[in-house]
DNA sequence: ATCCACATTGGCAGCGCTGCCAATTCGATG
DNA sequence: CATCGAATTGGCAGCGCTGCCAATGTGGAT
């Protein structure tokens, strides 16, 4: 089947047998095909500088005509600025990320630049290593993920003198612009909710936190809530694996086991209180009677339960796209806090 | 705060005043520092050539003490190829398109391949737009979604001679590589299955299939092998926004109100198959013998329902690398078939 | 007719790296 | 100690484009 991919190219001129040394096309041939110079058909291209009308439907032409696709590439070495922006974030298994990336990607397609993507998995290890993969692409801006980073990360960061967006988190100091909401706060949202309507014997249930730092966070402001509304955690579950549906069920199972007389849990995120939901109607557990639930994070299939859950949702898309925006528009370091909002629901 | 940021730069030789004229530091200074020349530095960083233990020494020092990063954009106009992927997927809102970005992101990190992505909400001509765009990178491959493109796609991606590779569908001729698995066999099996259970009254709800090609096939398997069985579709309702918890729990809803004595519900997937779910919780319904549940992908969320839903396991991630190997292994043009998975589940 | 300001255009030197090729060095051998 | 092939190294011409600058054209005012 080789043969019956096919490109477009040029005549070669120093041409030995017809239909045998071609190579792709550049601008040079569209300005010869066009008949202006080189200079005057990058000029078209980009629409920047002064052309006639005239020329720019020469070039047009010329360039239907040969199907040229313009290189980047090259564009990118001689000019200053690339169009590409770094994009890091932990994981692709929890809809959190991809929503980040829908508001970053709808906001840079916009600006006319591309997305370079890379995956940590929880790990600052391969953050630091991913980083130094994307600056060598020489991105116009990196937006990573929270505010933690191993020293080398933030060394290679600060050198490279790229316009850095952190996410998703604002408990802390970052390094030029940072979107997002406090996880603290949300988790003491989260703990006074609970306290307030009553409930005394609260669980939490949550992932590995020594990796999720966000998510130790909201844990570590649900505890300092708790406490100050005279209550304490009544036990806990963390378990090893990433958080999911999976582990949420089983989690709670595993909890209630140890510690039978708990009338709420509180989870690292809605995955996860899903999941202690589906234990719930499994076991025949009253929701929010015997048991009440709070998640975090809003997803849209909390909404759809039978008994929306209760919640709080985060501004994950807009963050992606509020960094997108402002590291494309280059304006001074910020921090922009986009706040959360909590879903009363049904399950507490 | 612009103050505050920093880069690593070179001294200038053409230094007017100290700390003033500088500029990014690039392999020359590296060589020079090191006391080799430009192509010793590049064969070492490369692990490419010959050098000696010595050389690749000093020159490591020179990269450390200067903090060099070498420029990709460079080094790919200047070589042949670039170590970038372009992936075109239809959706972010979809689970099903993270996990193929995630098996792809995995095998092109292990090659030292980089993704660069692009999202096309399922509209043809916004993919032909984002093929140029991604093109303008010169990437090494691209992997789109599905085997329907529009004629300027096609010609696109023909003409630019670089290695494709379609994912998530096997009915159709495809361009070069081609890994996925029949999803009008899905269909036809989902009905199968569902026949052979002795449901009569069967139903359908799913979104535009105008759009989502894929899903539309499902659909057309469903329905012929529905007739093999002696049967039709009781009733269908298409509900106009993109597929997800709410548009099946709404559209299971309605449908009912229209066709109450359907027996089962054959979903366009997973998240509009657990919407159905909630609905039948939520009004009493029991699953599956007053309404039996079918829905398609297999996510972990219908592994962990009270009653696990019957659905279709599909290779999501097993196709993303898949696919991501093969573009970077060269290979000639090919069909994967990874096929699929029933999973009988306890809701039909 | 002359001159000037401004719009339009082309030429060409890099951007930072790689690939080719020639030069040099190193060892081992005779 | 001379000789030769292999290992190691450096020089430099591009890769395709953009940015700068000079050259040319244009129209109106003088």
């Amino acid at each position: 089947m080789d043969e019956g991919r096919n490109e477009v190219f040029a005549d070669d001129e120093d041409g030995l047998r017809e239909g045998v040394a071609r190579r792709p096309i550049t601008l040079a041939d569209v300005a010869r095909e066009a008949r202006v110079g080189e200079s005057t058909v990058s000029r078209v291209l980009r629409s920047h500088g002064s052309f006639s009308e005239k020329t720019r439907a020469r070039v047009e032409a010329a360039v239907t005509r040969l199907g040229y696709v313009p290189n980047r590439i090259a564009g990118t070495l001689a000019s200053t600025g690339s169009r590409l922006i770094g994009i890091v974030i932990p994981s692709l298994t929890n809809i959190v990320f991809p929503d980040l990336l829908r508001g970053a990607t709808a906001a840079l397609d916009q600006e006319g630049f591309q997305s370079v993507i890379a995956v940590t998995d929880y790990d600052q290890d391969r953050e630091e290593a991913v980083v130094g993969s994307l600056l060598s692409w020489r991105p116009a801006g990196l937006i990573v993920t929270g505010l933690e980073h191993n020293p080398g990360t933030r060394r290679r960061l600060l050198a490279s003198g790229v316009r850095v967006a952190e996410l998703l988190d604002t408990d802390g100091p970052g390094l030029d612009i940072v979107v997002g909401y406090s996880n603290r706060a949300a988790g003491e949202a989260s703990a006074r909710h609970l306290a307030g309507r009553g409930y005394r014997r609260i669980g939490y249930i949550g992932h590995d936190l020594s990796k999720d730092k966000r998510a130790a966070k909201r844990y570590a402001g649900f505890r300092e809530a708790l406490g100050q509304a005279g209550l304490a955690l009544a036990g806990e579950e963390r378990v090893a694996t990433p958080s999911s549906v999976e582990s949420g069920r089983h989690g709670l199972a595993s909890l209630l086991a140890r510690v039978p007389d708990l009338d709420a849990a509180y989870f690292s995120n809605d995955d996860m209180a899903l999941g202690g939901y589906f234990h719930c109607l499994a076991g025949g557990l009253a929701v929010p009677d015997r048991l009440a639930l709070f998640g975090y994070n809003g997803l849209d299939v909390g909404r759809l339960m039978p008994q929306p859950l209760a919640t709080i949702r985060t501004p994950r898309v807009e963050a992606g796209a509020t960094a997108a925006r402002l590291l494309c528009a280059g304006g001074p370091a910020t921090v922009v806090d986009l706040g959360f909002e909590l879903i009363e629901g049904a399950t507490a």
